[in-house]
RNA sequence: GCCCAAGUGGUGGAAUUGGUAGACACGCUAUCUUGAGGGGGUAGUGACGGAAGUCGUGCCGGUUCGAGUCCGGCCUUGGGCACCA
């Protein structure tokens, strides 16, 4: 018989313009059903989508399905996160404006997505380089401005002296600029600030009830913030033999083992500490002047990063501290590991007790004393765990913790110290010196100072048309832009030609989707669907981004606009896809990256890469590390060609089932195929069971053993696939118990009424647990099986428990811990039973003969495992 | 350097609470299907061994009747480190 071929091209674009059609996915307030906010992370309008991509939105997209087959009321949203980088890189290499560039993008993603299937609520779309966007987010910061949460104050950047242009880190090549090639200086400039710090406690207590967010991501956020509790003193700088002059220096210190002070056999400053100048002495001056010159060159990245050693990375002042705990003078030097943003920016160094400071006295030639006595079996070098004190004086005998309290007290009794808290979490500088991004609306008046731009005069739109030549930003060149009136004086002013950073469009625009075309950033409807059920974006995101958007929506409540604490309930972090990278290196040191699909690989008989050639000149280029699939390194896999070859459903279903989406992915497309494969499978066995006409009604009550069984599978799956969606989150294993299923189906030829009917109750199972992923197809069979509503707004299907009752169990019966035998047993047999079943075993017994049982562990329904010697 | 993950057949991965290691796929081999095909079916496929069986989850050690899973130490790879997003 002649049967109706899968053609998924045909298939899915009839599908979705049904979608399209009947507004499907367009969402609305409704206050009687129970809400679900989907999320993925906006995307930066690269130009093409890639795998990395397909998976992150096909997650968001399956829960939200899944979700809206629970019945729930499910919000699906997408937009663009386009002002950056990458836009004015793209604009100087094709010579036109980032605003064309971006917007040309966005209309190929779009169509791209499309093409997907994904359930988005297109209304509610927007990019967030319009003026209608950002306008909220600049009248946001002028009411920060005006309750200090906003602030101005020097700091340093990359500044590329030939270019005349501030750098960002990823521009920065072995400390050069990557367009010039010269070395780049640091510079500080004024730059605005979001005081974050504020809310670091808060942000850091929000964590404990964020119980659907993966540990990893909130140790990560925990580690960030860094608190810690401690003691800020100040010491003295004294002379050789430890006595103070009257009126001398002094410097605080921040340690949180105060305890540990009696070891304290040297102390650091920073190399931009304000003393450093005030101390050094004659004899060690060109030294100190030579070092911190250099320092201030080296980002700061690089200066906690660096593995040089560290008798090269500190140098001796020549200047004494007075240890009070001691009474002794301790010798002063500066280090670049010692940084002026935390703490005090000062030291004091124990290297009895920091593995840190050990090193350094080990380099330095300085002495080590411990105060904690090590374990007997301690073979390390500083030890930070628990002990008695030691070589402490009037703390010695007592554990750390009593010690460190003991110490802060006799702290503050003395007057030079207090309990202090510290942390590592800074304030979020916001200020970028370019030009694709949200001009920040400030007005800098020489009388009145800087002011925010008056709410009426809001917003500070960024012009498109501008020329644009890569080097300086067109609102710094232009001199008519940022000319103005003092808003507050009148007299002549000028605007700030800074932009903001990008994370701050993408700290508060999962708010706006909620309210769109509100005449404020956000109204009463983001009370609705807010917090967000479930995020979904990648693990590369776990600090910076998901820390600033916490952050946002504790501003945007206490400005009143929100409601809830925390924008996300559950956050899923996907793995990232990594691919191969391709590089040729020009002489002047820029690089050129070359997409893997214009690369021809050479293997050896393992399939071990020997070598690469760019094909279209054949010749080789050079193999650089695995990375995540990005614009920067050109090695992004583009979906199009598998999407045009297999469709849409196939693409979905095998981004979701080559592995879990927690987990990094290396792309490799063998295996698509398969996918593939299964689809048509299922379409022919569907359409199959179809063409056998009309189903009778399922009797359960007269079912033979087969059809049972079936029924058995059929209620284990739907059971296992339910978990694996809801709770799990794992997709790769709900597909590949649908596929054990449809081989079960497959196999089994039962034409008779009951036997048709179990099938029946099967394949519509089967249907609806692939509709989420492969929603295309299953809404085409769902159709075909005669159902009326469509398979995106059916129920899910239920478990019958009853369906699932064994009459008997596999035991597993082990001697000594090895597998030695299986036997059936009904299910909830005693142990007695269950021994006696293993000892009718010859591979048992044949084990024990000769040796005394010790022991039997019994695991019902499970294991039997005999202990005997 | 610091913080967070991951490491299991030829490959992607499964093993959910410490209890049968390798589910489900890809690839490969054999074989069947009138020809052809990125077609379909069947069987096989961790290693060693004729077999019984032994070994086997990055490496070393430990806990346990039992460890891929827990603990200690290491190695490798990936992510983040505040101006890529």
């Amino acid at each position: 018989m002649d049967q109706t071929p899968y053609n998924p091209a045909e298939l899915e674009t009839r599908v979705q313009a049904r979608w399209d059609q009947d507004k499907t996915y367009q969402a609305t307030e409704d206050p009687g059903v129970e809400k679900f906010y989907c999320l993925s992370m906006l995307p930066y309008p690269s130009g093409a989508l890639h795998m990395g991509h397909v998976r992150n939105y096909t997650i968001g997209d399956v829960i939200s399905r899944y979700q809206r087959m629970l019945g729930k009321n499910v919000l699906q949203p997408m937009g663009w996160d386009a002002f950056g980088l990458p836009a004015e890189n793209a604009a100087i290499k094709n010579n036109t404006v980032p605003a064309r560039w971006t917007y040309a993008n966005i209309e190929h993603m779009r169509e791209q997505f499309q093409r997907l299937g994904f359930a988005y609520d297109w209304s509610r779309e927007f990019a967030t380089c319009t003026p209608e966007y950002y306008r909220w987010e600049q009248l946001m910061f002028t009411r920060l401005m005006k309750k200090g949460l906003a602030y101005r104050r020097n700091s340093e950047v990359n500044w590329d002296p030939v270019d005349q242009t501030v750098l960002a880190n990823e521009q920065v090549v072995d400390g050069r600029g990557w367009r010039s090639g010269a070395v780049v200086e640091r510079r500080s400039i004024p730059q605005w600030f979001l005081r974050i710090t504020n809310y670091a406690d808060e942000l850091l207590s929000g964590l404990d009830d964020l119980e659907q967010w993966p540990e990893a991501v909130k140790t990560m956020q925990r580690n960030w913030i860094g608190r810690s509790e401690g003691a800020e003193f100040e010491m003295s700088v004294c002379d050789r033999q430890g006595v103070v002059q009257p009126g001398a220096a002094t410097v605080g210190v921040f340690t949180t083992r105060p305890d540990t002070a009696f070891g304290m056999t040297y102390a650091v400053l920073a190399p931009e500490h304000p003393l450093v100048v005030e101390v050094t002495t004659e004899a060690c001056k060109e030294q100190i002047n030579a070092f911190v010159a250099s320092a201030r060159q080296t980002s700061e990245a690089d200066r906690t990063s660096a593995e040089g050693s560290l008798e090269k990375r500190g140098v001796n002042t020549g200047a004494f501290l007075f240890n009070p705990f001691t009474g002794k003078p301790v010798p002063l030097y500066i280090a670049d590991y010692v940084l002026m943003g935390y703490g005090t920016g000062a030291i004091m160094a124990v290297p009895g007790q920091d593995q840190r400071d050990w090193d350094f006295a080990k380099a330095h030639d300085l002495p080590i004393v411990r105060t904690v006595e090590t374990p007997a079996d301690f073979a390390g070098e500083a030890y930070t765990g628990d002990g008695v004190a030691i070589n402490s004086d009037w703390l010695n005998g007592l554990g750390v913790a009593a010690a460190r309290e003991k110490a802060m007290k006799w702290l503050e009794y003395k007057g030079i110290g207090e309990r202090k808290v510290n942390f590592r979490l800074r304030d979020w500088g916001v200020s970028r010196q370019r030009y694709w991004g949200c001009p920040i609306p400030v007005i800098y008046c020489p009388v009145c100072g800087a002011l925010p731009v008056p709410e009426d005069q809001l917003p500070v739109v960024l012009p498109e048309d501008v020329s644009f030549m890569g080097v300086q930003s067109p609102l710094k060149a232009d001199p008519e832009w940022r000319k103005t009136q003092c808003p507050q004086c009148g007299g002549a002013a000028e605007r700030e030609t800074d932009t903001f950073d990008t994370f701050m469009e993408s700290s508060w625009y999962f708010a706006r989707y909620c309210s769109p075309g509100a005449d404020a950033m956000v109204d009463e409807r983001a009370n609705y669907w807010l917090p967000v059920d479930q995020y979904v974006g990648g693990i590369e995101h776990a600090i910076l981004h998901l820390m600033y958007f916490r952050f946002y929506h504790k501003l945007m409540r206490d400005a009143g606009m929100l409601k809830s604490d925390e924008p996300v309930t559950r956050l899923l972090c996907q793995g990232m896809v990594v691919a191969e990278t391709f590089r040729r290196d020009a002489g002047d040191g820029s690089t050129t990256w070359i997409n893997p699909a214009d690369v021809e690989v050479e293997r050896d008989d393992k399939g071990k890469m020997t070598g690469a050639r760019l094909i279209a000149d054949g010749k080789p280029v050079e193999i650089g590390s695995i990375e995540k699939m990005s614009k920067s390194r050109n090695n992004g896999v583009d979906p199009r060609d598998l999407v045009e070859r297999y469709g849409a459903d196939t693409v979905r279903l095998f981004s979701m089932f080559a592995s879990p989406p927690d987990q990094s992915l290396e792309w490799s497309d063998s295996g698509v195929e398969g996918s593939f494969r299964f689809l048509r499978r299922l379409w022919f066995m569907v359409t199959d069971h179809i063409a056998a006409g009309p189903v009778e009604a399922l009797d359960t009550g007269i079912l033979t053993t087969e059809q049972k069984t079936i029924r058995r599978y059929t209620h284990d799956t739907i059971a296992k696939v339910s978990d694996d969606i809801g709770r799990r989150q794992t997709f790769n294993t709900a597909i590949a118990a649908v596929m054990e299923l449809s081989n079960h189906l497959g196999r089994f030829v039962d034409r008779s009424a009951q036997g048709r009917a179990v099938l029946d109750e099967a394949w519509k199972a089967v249907v609806r647990l692939m509709a989420p992923i492969t929603p295309h197809i299953c809404a085409t069979l769902w159709e075909m099986l005669g159902e009326q509503n469509s398979v995106v707004n059916t129920p899910w299907p239920e478990v019958d428990d009853a369906a699932r009752v064994r009459d008997q169990i596999t035991l597993v019966v082990q001697v000594n811990g090895k597998l030695r035998a299986r036997v059936e047993l009904a299910p909830g047999s005693d142990e007695e039973l269950a021994m006696a079943a293993a000892m009718s075993e010859q591979n048992v017994t044949k084990y024990i003969n000769g040796k005394t049982v010790r022991k039997v562990i019994y695991i019902p329904d499970r294991l039997l495992n005999i202990v005997a010697t």
